[in-house]
DNA sequence: TCTTTTGGTATCGATTCGAAACATAATTAA
DNA sequence: TTAATTATGTTTCGAATCGATACCAAAAGA
């Protein structure tokens, strides 16, 4: 049963990486979840920064995830900011703070040692099949789909970059194409 | 930065297993940290199947896995057993119904299908880079080790798969062989 | 206009988790 | 032997997660 395995050594890599951010986290004052969140909205874009978008992407009750965005808040991490267009929307920004602490804790303390001895092609084959096994998954699992902005089907290259969105009608510059959205198809 | 991707990647797929678990768990009325723990005590060797052992290898204290444990056997998950020798030590041992449980969550729904398309020399590359890197990394942690039984220091081969724990004194079937070890140096 | 949908918040109960205190048994030192 | 220390496990406390549910307000549709 060699996928079992493969399953065992992921599953077992990645319950320590909780362990050392949860170990890490408890300076902060903060739960393994709120970094969940702050890590979310690095890598979201600004259709995907809401408390629904969250809720979604880590397969939390939007409930749930009001709470901890409260804390978030009240701790200096996270500042709040109505939508222009549509007024029941909040849209979540990251502060200074937030982003040392992603800084510091991405990936946790150690895990860059640990791949001292791959070489680029190891490194290069290795990520390609994880990125397999991901995609793969969230085919079979038929959940809310998130992506990569660019590889989006609503995606209009302009060149060098950058782009539109032919949902939204908006541009996106390059750095936005790389942030995932909720939109995605 | 092809590291951060990688570590990306493999927490990515940590975290949707953890989420098909919470879900699949809900069924059953219980919390993730309880799989942890069926888990572990499925994996482990009768010098590691206590409290201490499960709170050690989790890195949870033993004052919040004892309320788990506790759970688990009112639910009739876990037995507890009073070791012969020392009065204040208990063995943890899995009830059929256990290990129908883990039977059906490991791996979890889906995990299987997305490992379909892979071949067997990319599944066995595949994990020998993820027993590097946890290997590597647990070096770099300078934790409380656990090991696989027939690896330790102190196993001393008997033929046939068999051996003899050289900290104890006493003899290791087989199966005793295969499994983790708190003991392990 | 009326209804439905969507985004967000608040409250409840069961549970996790760290921390600390405690009880008991085993081990070590004097 | 006796006393101090260490190890195993339980209990209790407070803060927080999480699912469930109800609720409010704004937007979208019929």
């Amino acid at each position: 049963m060699p996928d079992n395995l493969i399953f065992e050594f992921i599953e077992r890599i990645g319950y320590v990486i909780r362990t050392e951010w949860r170990k890490a986290l408890l300076e902060y004052d903060l739960q393994p979840v709120h970094l969940d969140v702050l890590r979310y909205l690095a890598a979201c874009n600004r259709y995907s920064d809401t408390p629904q978008g969250v809720a979604e992407y880590l397969e939390i009750t939007k409930g749930t995830i009001s709470q901890s965005i409260k804390q978030l808040e009240t701790k200096g991490f996270v500042e709040k900011q109505a939508d222009a267009s549509d007024r029941r929307m909040v849209h979540l920004h990251l502060t200074e703070k937030a982003q040392a602490l992603l800084d510091k804790l991405t990936p946790p303390p150690g895990f860059d040692d640990a791949m001292r001895n791959f070489s680029g092609q190891e490194e290069a084959a290795l990520l390609g099949n994880l990125r397999d096994i991901l995609a793969q998954w969230q085919i079979a699992r038929k959940r809310q789909r998130f992506g990569v902005c660019h590889t989006c089907r609503h995606y209009q290259s302009g060149g060098a970059g950058t782009g539109q969105c032919g949902l939204t009608g908006e541009g996106l510059s390059a750095e936005d194409s790389q942030k995932i959205c909720r939109e995605f198809t």
